[in-house]
DNA sequence: ACTTTGACTATAA
DNA sequence: GTTATAGCCAAAG
């Protein structure tokens, strides 16, 4: 058990409390951790994310266009629109819809 | 210890 | 509206 707490912990910690049928983005998270401007550190935790346990929701981490940047990086390109729709949020052409309402920013919601 | 990278963001043209 | 470029920072090779 030689795993120093890092920025990575820090942040899959942040995306397991993106609630069910919202979504969050790698700024955010970044800003949330107090690292702001290190949004790329968010994107590469997440490609780490699959070693972690438990499993990191990453379907719901989107980028600040609310597109689904990541989707290459899931098991199958489409997987992670699908695990967005079955939570019941709308995604079309690779970007969700009403984006800005599905929005959970951690900083304002995890930290009040 | 150094170089490269990377699921980003912001600004400029 | 798009495309290009720079800034960003920490981990992996």
């Amino acid at each position: 058990m030689s795993n120093n707490p890092t920025f990575f912990d820090q942040v899959y910690e942040v995306v397991r409390h993106i609630p069910y049928g919202r979504v969050s983005t790698y700024g955010a998270i970044a800003r949330c951790l107090g690292a702001a401007g290190s949004a790329r550190m968010v994107g590469w935790a997440m490609n780490t994310s699959h070693t972690q346990m438990p499993p990191v929701p990453a379907h719901r981490v989107v980028n600040r266009n609310g597109l689904l940047t990541g989707k290459h990086h899931f098991g199958s390109p489409d997987a992670m629109q699908q695990l967005l729709e079955a939570e019941g949020i709308v995604v079309k052409n690779n970007q969700v819809q009403q984006f800005e309402t599905l929005f959970w920013d951690p900083a304002k919601e995890l930290e009040l």
